[in-house]
Formats: C-alpha cells, sequence, structure tokens
DNA sequence: ACTTGAGTTCAAGCGCACTTGAACTTGCAG
DNA sequence: CTGCAAGTTCAAGTGCGCTTGAACTCAAGT
C-alpha cells in the first residue's frame, strides 16, 4: 500500500504551496506534523485541507494570525470532522458575505461618486450618508473602517 | 479667502491618511504637489480625490504600483475632469465584479466543498470541474489562480 | 557501499507599505 | 520679534509573509 502520511514535497506538490511556507506554517502554528526516526516531517492528509483553507482565506486578505486563530477552533487530538469543518466554514461564510458587501458598495460608489466628481469625502453622500459618521472624524470610514 | 491649496497637515485631516505616506505615494509617483518659497508642499484640492482612490483600491487588494499606473492615465497637465475619473471608475469597476465574482464563488465553494470535507483539492468538482484545469498541475487553480 | 535528491535547522534577506527618529527650517499667532 | 507647531530630508526600522543560502543528514535506487 501507499503511505499512509505525506512528506512535505508531497504536500506541496498536492497542495501547490512552498516547503519553506509549509514549515513557515509550521512554525506559526497554523499546521502540524509529526516527525520520522531521521526527523523527517510527515503530514497526515487532513492537513491537505488545512493547507487549502490557509490559501483560500489568504486570498480574500485574511491575516494568518487571524486564519491561525480559526483554525485553533478545529480539535487538536483528533482528526477533524465534516461537522468542524462546516462549522468553521459557516464562520468564514459571514466574513465573507461582509466583505462581498463592502466590495458590492465600493463598486457602487466608485461608479456613483467618482464619477460624479465628488471623491473628495467632503460633502458626498454616497460615502457619508449621516452626520454621525463625519462627526467621527475624518477619512472615508464608512468605506475603509 | 481660505488657502486654495492644502498643506499636508491638511491632506493628512481630510483624506486621514499620515503626512509619511503622503510623502510616501509622493515619491512613488502616486499624487504630486508644488512647493512654496520654504520648501514646503502644497497640494491642489484635486489631490485629495487622488488620495481617495489610492485608498479604495488599497482596499480591494491592489497594489501601490498598480493603483500609480492606473493613475497614469489621468492627465498630467491639467486638472482631471468628471469624464477622466469617470473613465479611470470603469476599468476598475470590472476589477472589482472580477473579485467580487470570486468572492462569491469562493463563499459558495466553502459552503459546498470545506462543507462535504471534500477540501483536499484531489477529487473535488467545485474546485477542479474540468479534467483540463488538473492537467495544469497542482493547487487550487480555479479559484487561487 | 555509494550516489543523489529530498529533507533538516538556523540566520539572513526581501518586497511591500509605511513609520520613526534625528536634525534641521518655515510660517503664523501673540 | 519671538516662540513653537508644523514642515523638511534622509536613513533606518517595522511587520508581514515568506525565500534563500549554508551546512548538514536522510532515504532510496543501482
Amino acid at each position: 500500500m501507499k503511505t499512509a502520511t505525506l512528506t512535505i514535497g508531497e504536500l506541496s506538490a498536492r497542495s501547490g504551496v512552498a516547503p519553506s511556507a509549509l514549515r513557515f506554517y509550521e512554525e506559526r502554528g497554523l499546521i502540524h506534523s509529526t516527525r520520522t526516526s531521521g526527523n523527517q516531517r510527515r503530514y497526515e492528509r487532513g492537513e491537505l485541507r488545512r493547507v487549502s483553507f490557509i490559501r483560500i482565506a489568504q486570498q480574500v486578505g485574511v491575516s494568518l494570525e487571524r486564519i491561525r486563530d480559526a483554525l485553533k477552533e478545529l480539535p487538536e487530538g483528533r482528526t477533524p470532522t465534516k461537522a468542524d469543518w462546516t462549522r468553521l466554514s459557516a464562520r468564514w461564510r459571514s466574513d465573507l458575505d461582509e466583505r462581498i458587501a463592502l466590495m458590492q458598495r465600493l463598486r457602487d460608489t466608485l461608479d456613483g461618486c467618482i464619477g460624479c466628481g465628488c471623491l473628495s469625502l467632503q460633502s458626498c453622500r454616497l460615502y457619508n450618508p449621516g452626520d454621525d459618521l463625519a462627526a467621527q472624524g475624518p477619512g472615508p470610514r464608512k468605506l475603509l473602517g
């Protein structure tokens, strides 16, 4: 039978992530490995799923620290079940929904606001729809906060 | 009458961007200033619009280099017209549309794919809908490429 | 047994986007 | 005219997310 675990090279090949990055992730506590008698890393197949998750989260602009925090919620001792991943997925979903909404607002604002030449942030209703926001200080709070 | 131009402190206050960052943007060619007889920077009001544009573009993950390239298309000599900004806006809009679509795909995939436990990228139809993609090598190409 | 590719650690380096500090000059309010 | 906040330059530092290099060991085919 084939090996039940993956070498770092295999995990790298399957995930598309450089070995150096995988070591880095491990150092930062995002993934885990066991060692052979010769001190080489061996990865459970489940780590592949973690790595994928990391890359996807990064793609949408989440920092490694936040990703690590999210992954911490997966059980340490046992292999995460489908339910564990589903729970994590649900959390990310709301994050994604927020980010998507932000982007859509951004897009619509670009059309309406840059287009109309009011991007000075001074009196644009799209940027500062309420006086409450203006009172919080300068900057595009509504969109960038 | 009030000053027609802005000092770096005023531009900073109005844009919410630190003076050091504004100098940095200028060094990189993203914004421009004139100088007083005493060598202090003075900004046209239109620069505020540029700064806002920069921050918005950054927010959606565009590098300063790409932002600079986009801003290069604005006329150097004259103050950009509404039409100039509209043209730029249109370009960013398609970028944004792409990114939004990517995120939505990501979100839906997380629901369907992590949820089902197939995030190993090995045989998931959501990740690799066609064999052509699989043939391009490892990694989550469809989503991350 | 020998070679060779893959793995190991550790320190240093890199690219991006700024920030900070030192040393100095300007400009406006009283 | 003076005082002091706000401006200036330049070099160096920061945080993130890795990569690279040196020096070494391990594992597997012939």
